[in-house]
DNA sequence: GAGTGGTGAGACAGGTCTGTCTCATACATA
DNA sequence: TATGTATGAGACAGACCTGTCTCACCACTC
């Protein structure tokens, strides 16, 4: 009985290493504590992973894939616009109440890779856009499409200021400011279309 | 003659930390770069600052000062407070703009030291409530105050948004967006008073 | 000339980092 | 039994980290 090709070990670490890096950062979490938490062996790990920086991008691959999918979900649904922006807003609001909040992985990963060639600071430019795209695709079903892309840029703004604000004090106020910010702009752009 | 106290010396070694802090990080950073920029004796830092965490705090607390001074001042102007919030925006799109604008350093340093009970998370904490408390003052001018403590939170939402936005793409649009955003909320949140 | 006090230069300790290497082990298949 | 593959365990190299310590230097004073 094969124990599953290989993805398994290499899964394992991914996860292991997505919840030490969002708990204590990235230059600040060795690769040693890492393997010791996924509880493999140093060389299963650069067996899979060439070097510490292409397994930080696969993290962040990984939260991205699953943020996406949820989005793709969301996308099919047959609800009005605005509810599925207040969709996204109630997933945050969610988030920030879950137990180990630590912010927002992909802002942690800018702040500790500014460098725009590297690759994870590309990562992080990936996921961002994606999800202002996303928001960007359903603000076009009630406006015209370069006011779409600017309010989609002002709520992803909104969002990436409530995670910050959440994760410094109290998270309930943040998001509900925000969702209410954001409610009041896509109104008032249907509106004035 | 004695060449100026100390603090010579000291606020210099403060000055080029900061420089390299905003460009590389603050784990990434090492005493012995920070020395060697500064061009001062390693001796000489460890008897201006007992760790390099308090140094971070120091360099922290120091870029904070700064700001508020700038605060201090628009607060005193005989404007309305519309312009005043205008102006906070203008500054921004100024740092944005400027040659080696690197992201929110206040933010950077929540994503490295994510434990709240860490002084740097609390310096942190410090600079980003001072700056609503700042915003809502002047908001309280127009507005009843529960009012101007939402859409303050709000207003630096988009401020910490706009700056992340800023430093992945093209910062004019994030920072056009960000103020229009704002002066609307600020408008509509006079008028239903 | 002898002493004093502040400073720089850099060795050093003890730890941690990433990444490589060897060897043993377990298991599936031929 | 023989072979191939994925893994585990851990030593190791070489670099870097923070923080301490010694020593040389230099200006000034007595």
């Amino acid at each position: 009985m094969t124990p599953s090709p290989v993805s398994d070990k290499r899964q394992h670490v991914v996860e292991t290493a997505y919840v030490l890096f969002k708990r204590a950062g990235f230059h600040a979490t060795g690769i040693d504590r890492i393997i010791a938490e996924a509880d493999v062996a140093k060389m299963t790990m650069y067996r899979h992973f060439p070097s510490k920086d292409e397994l930080i991008v696969e993290v962040l691959d990984y939260r991205a894939m699953r943020f996406d999918r949820q989005l793709d979900r969301l996308a099919q649904e047959g609800i009005p616009p605005e509810q599925k922006i207040g969709r996204i807003f109630d997933w945050h609001a969610l988030w920030f109440r879950s137990a180990d909040f630590h912010g927002c992985l992909f802002a942690h990963a800018l702040a500790e890779f500014g460098d725009p060639g590297h690759p994870v600071f590309k990562a992080v430019v990936r996921q961002k856009n994606g999800l202002k795209r996303r928001m960007r695709s359903i603000l076009e079903e009630m406006m015209p499409r370069g006011r779409a892309e600017s309010v989609a840029a002002t709520l992803l703004m909104l969002i990436e200021g409530a995670t910050l604000l959440a994760q410094m004090g109290p998270a309930d106020a943040a998001i509900r400011d925000a969702r209410k910010a954001a409610m009041g702009i896509v109104a008032a752009s249907r509106k004035s279309q």
